[in-house]
Parts: structure tokens; C-alpha cells; sequence
DNA sequence: CAGATTTATCCACAATTTCCCACTACACTA
DNA sequence: TAGTGTAGTGGGAAATTGTGGATAAATCTG
């Protein structure tokens, strides 16, 4: 189970290191993807093969079905860790997820996902506020 | 399993070379052909005869299933890579996928596909924008 | 058949990527 | 607190990749 929130840098060659936590859970392969909310995900190959085998045996004669193919498919990428438990971020995929030099890698369970740092703040920032007034709704309500 | 995007030049001599990480999986000769929405698709030859297989046993009394047969069949052309894994792209294929210099090719796990850039940066800024449709389908394949 | 134009094969350069190692920082141990 | 180990970051050298051009073979045309 991948979780947890991390900072990390991505030097001048387009590298991330892993955190050490989730590299055995990873093994030397995996697979890094578009995400949404111009995030990106990275899988294990075994979990992302699943996924993909069910993309590819869409029908190809509904343009909405190669859409999302493509999108996931194409976007993703073999993210085959060095030695030192760092991956490679394809140019696409930077731009992609407008990474800078400080991006944040986090556990969503079955995946992580590599935000660019102001990116996650912002959007932590409007997640937080909206459980505020999700809260306060509730407290008004007395739910609590 | 053929996976990511690249942005590759298309020369004067109508030469475009294939990702290095595609080579392996396509070996010596390839099949270029027409594809859907103005792209062409590549596929390794192993690949390319199931789907031939498959289009020529459509039943023959549809006309729809007809034309499609002879929009794959007959714009079909063997691509041999040089020995710097570069292909040919025929004329007539460049003009239908309206290729200009700089070219996307990306791997859709069986296939390839090449897109004109500008072509494909539209197309991919829409599928990008139905964020919804995507998530969705995320969900529906299990991806979570 | 000669000349011209296209097509194929080969080579060379430059830029990128890959692989390897070194350095620093922090944490844990003795 | 010194020592050991691990984790994250940075950089250098070698190998590979992408691209353009040169030369040779083939095809076309008048």
C-alpha cells in the first residue's frame, strides 16, 4: 500500500528518485502515465497491465473509446528505475504535469502521483477549504 | 507492448526514424497504413495479419464493413527500416495524414501511431479537456 | 541510349541518454 | 559523540540515438 507525501527534486537530466518506501513495492519496473488533474501516475507494471489490456480491447470503432486509448496509452511511459531507485521523466510527461524543480510524490494506494509543488499546494489549498465548509455544512446540521 | 509519445522529424526524403525502444518489437518490416482520424498506423507484421485476418472475414455484404475493409487493405504499404531504423512514408500517406515536418509518433500498445504535431497537440488538448469522460473510464476499468 | 531525377545504401556528426561513481545529509547505533 | 548506513542529489564519461548529407544504384524521359 503506497502512502504518504513526499518532496523530491528533478534534476537537470529529468530524474526523481523514489522514496525509498516505495521502491520494493515497485520493483524495478514500472509504468508512468498522464494522471488527472495534470498529475502524473505511476503503477506497477503489474497493476498497469491489467489496465491496459482492457484500454487495447476497446472497440476501435467508437472514437471515444480510441480517445481514452490513446490518452493512456500513449501518455504512458516504461519508468525503469537506476540503481540509486530514480526514474526518468519523459519531456511529454514534464510538460504534461508542468513540473519545475520540486515536485511532490504521493501515495494513492495502488499508485503515486508526482504533482509540480505549487500545483499540489494550490490544489491541497482549494481541497482543505472545501472540506471546511463541508465540515462547517455538517456541523450546522449537527452531525457531529 | 509498444507505449509512449515521441516528436520526430520527417526529412526531405520523407524518411521519419521509429523510437528506438519501438524496434525490437517490429523488427525488420513493418505495415503502414492509413489510419483512423488522419493518422497513419504502424503495425508489426505478426500484428498487422490478425487485424487483415480479421478485417477480410467481415461479412462482405455490409457496405459499411466493405469500406472499411478497403480503406485499411488496400492503403496498406510495407515499410522496411533502413539500418538506422528509419521507415518511408509514401506519398499519398503523407498527404492523407497531412504530415509536415515534425511528426508525433506514439505507441498504442499494439500499434503506432504518426501524427502530423499541430494535429496531434489539438487533438490531445480536447481528450485532455473531458477530464470527466476520462476519470470515468478510469474508474469503469478498475484503475483505481 | 544519354541525361536527369528519384530511390536506396552508407557514413558522420551532434546531442541526448545511460551508466557509473562521488558527495552530502540525516538517522540510528554503539 | 564518533561511526556506520542509507537516502537523496549532482556530475563525468561512454554509448546510443536522431538527423542530415554523400555517394551509389535504379528508374524515368525524351
Amino acid at each position: 500500500m503506497l502512502i504518504g507525501e513526499f518532496t523530491h527534486t528533478l534534476d537537470a537530466k529529468k530524474r526523481v528518485s523514489l522514496p525509498a518506501k516505495f521502491r520494493k513495492e515497485l520493483g524495478k519496473q514500472a509504468i508512468i502515465t498522464r494522471g488527472l488533474d495534470k498529475c502524473l501516475f505511476v503503477y506497477p507494471l503489474y497493476e498497469w497491465s491489467k489496465f491496459a489490456e482492457k484500454l487495447s480491447t476497446l472497440s476501435m470503432n467508437q472514437k471515444d473509446k480510441r480517445d481514452n486509448a490513446r490518452f493512456f496509452l500513449a501518455g504512458a511511459s516504461e519508468a525503469d528505475m537506476d540503481q540509486l531507485g530514480r526514474i526518468l521523466i519523459p519531456d511529454y510527461l514534464k510538460k504534461y504535469a508542468e513540473l519545475k524543480e520540486k515536485v511532490i510524490i504521493c501515495g494513492v494506494y495502488k499508485r503515486l502521483e508526482i504533482w509540480d509543488e505549487e500545483r499540489w499546494n494550490k490544489y491541497r489549498d482549494e481541497v482543505e477549504k472545501d472540506a471546511d465548509v463541508l465540515a462547517e455544512r455538517l456541523g450546522e446540521l449537527g452531525a457531529y
